[in-house]
DNA sequence: TTGAAAGCGCTAACAA
DNA sequence: TTGTTAGCGCTTTCAA
């Protein structure tokens, strides 16, 4: 392993020079800093990051915590974040609570406060005041991506306004019965995402003067295999099916689909379903959607870090913008779009 | 951001002492550790790992580089790495090459070798004998999941010998006439998984006197999607229609699952159909497979790269021992079995 | 079992 | 623009 002084003696400069050539950021004339590139590569030498961290204090790496990794909404981000952040030279060193309680606590307790990491990006996660303070205590920004943090900025989509034009979206078909599959109580926990959904699905309604029915509302977990059951219950029913299902996910709105096919009633002649995602089977199943996209939220949440992190030219160097200034704890809100296929049309006359 | 010199200080004791103290290994005093700990305790002390590290040599990181993260198999080995690894203490950087080709470079010119982990587990990547070079050469342990990787402990299911079986599922079930649906060229770069799949399904026709049949055999992309077209044609073409489809993966044998339904073709009585994965889907789908668990994958791996990194005891130092002893470049098999749903079943009469 | 002290390999003042 | 030098916060000899 060559060293920076081997470098330094090859090109005939001092260690400090060989830093500055290879930082990229501070002054150096161009026949040095060409020297130094061609010594360093010629010797292999890549800059030791522990070492440049310590004399530095930066170590050019981000946490992302995560609450699973094998969902494709966290996956997405996940992908998003890093090849922002791989572009700017910086590593992405991940933390997935999946494992449960004990595990959640070292993490936040021991691994993001050994200073590993120069910022952290929460995904999903409802982090406590405790976990949210600690982290900022010690000068880390945060940054919450998929739903909003108190005191933390955060991207999320606005889940009552894409429920809403969901349903919108069915009424304007012409539907009137429309059921709804929602988030389980348990799934409220992180953001209240599916409450906001269940909100936006209601004010849709009332909005075009449709009764809200209690029995056109079902929740499941947010996989196909529970939207299947559901949809089974709300379909199945004898008496007055609906013609439109929202579903609060993707996941949930194609176990729909596949429960109306078992039943044998056509999708989209007998009844028409919209979920929300943009889910990566969605255009396969031919799904009616509300596309959120969670690859450019990752990449926007590294944006926001870097803004910190670089305070580069016109941004003024604000140390505290992450935890005191007036947009901390802003909720900044990421684009959406209706994309309408195959499972949603006219309800059938009569 | 309490210090070493504060903990010594509180606790009474000499930095080397808080040091030997917190790492746990050294002989220390029980009475001087709790006054150590306790005085961490109190202070919020956590060990700064890049001071640590350019002390030690060592990171307590490991890199793990996959193709892609939005994908069951790579996410689940991830999780199972991740899992194991926190339990030691050690973090986990992800190197995610979803990006392409600059991507691949920089991580592994760069990231890879600024020293910011102790250890590489490749997850189903052929690596050029050139990126291994490097990784070994600056001492860093690797370890291959997915494939094996010429010179690198690999860890893999026996990819022959379970298309073997889940193929003599079928002829044992009385199938006589199974098409197979396998990965495409494209897809055979890495490791020759399609190959491998497809020679086992060959060998066991052959080993139960059953001709192979070129019209029996399609390939497509290991997804849904593709699985799908594929079966179509195979089900949808007029004439001596299979009884069986094995498919090399588990997506593709769902695509097959929705394509015979969506051609009135009723599973398991007109055609019997089985995998390869236990993919999270599949027994929602009541898809007859063969199981590989990913998740465990990457617990060993790491269980792997631990015997180099932390030799405990009875292992010998071996600090070669990931690139010239024995074993290194051996394939470790891992567990697979065949687990049997719905899917599959004697043919119907006639 | 503990302490003193010498680095680990860089970066950033400061000076030139 | 470049060089000199003093740390960054730990770990690990070596000596006691």
């Amino acid at each position: 392993m060559a060293g920076i002084d081997d470098v330094a003696r090859l090109a005939g400069v001092s260690t400090a020079t060989v830093s500055r050539a290879l930082s990229g950021s501070v002054k150096v004339s161009d026949a040095t800093r060409l020297k130094v590139t061609e010594a360093a590569d010629a010797l292999g030498y890549v800059v030791s990051s522990y070492a440049s961290s310590l004399a530095s204090g930066r170590t050019r790496n981000v946490g992302a915590v995560v609450p699973h990794l094998n969902r494709w909404f966290f996956a997405s981000v996940i992908e998003g974040a890093e090849r922002a952040l791989l572009r700017r030279g910086y590593d992405l060193t991940l933390y997935n609570l999946s494992g449960g309680g004990e595990e959640r606590r070292t993490v936040f307790e021991r691994h993001l406060l050994r200073q590993r990491v120069d910022a952290v990006i929460a995904i999903s996660l409802e982090l406590t005041d405790e976990e949210i303070g600690r982290l900022l205590r010690i000068g880390k920004p945060l940054v919450s991506v998929g739903g909003p943090l108190k005191g933390v900025r955060s991207l999320s989509i606005d889940d009552v306004a894409v429920a809403q034009l969901a349903t919108a979206h069915l009424i304007a078909l012409g539907h009137r019965r429309i059921a709804h599959i929602g988030g389980g109580r348990e799934y409220d926990l992180d953001f209240h995402i599916p409450t906001s959904r269940r909100h936006g699905y209601e004010r849709a309604l009332t909005a075009a003067g449709i009764p809200i029915e209690p029995a056109l509302y079902r929740t499941a977990d947010f996989t196909i295999a529970g939207g299947y059951a559901a949809a089974k219950q709300l379909l199945g029913t004898p008496g007055d099916r609906p013609t439109g299902i929202f579903a609060a996910s993707d996941e949930m709105a194609i176990g729909a689909l596949l429960a109306a096919r078992d039943l044998g009633i056509s999708v989209p002649h007998d009844v028409s379903v919209v979920g929300i995602d943009d889910y990566e089977l969605s255009e396969f199943f031919g799904l009616s959607t509300v596309a959120q996209f969670p690859g450019r939220q990752g990449e926007l949440a590294v944006d926001l870090l870097m803004r910190t992190l670089e305070p580069s030219g016109e941004h003024q160097p604000d140390a505290a913008s992450m935890s005191s200034s007036a947009d901390a704890g802003a909720t900044i809100p990421v684009p959406y779009e209706l994309i309408v296929r195959g499972s949603t049309a006219a309800p059938a006359l009569g």
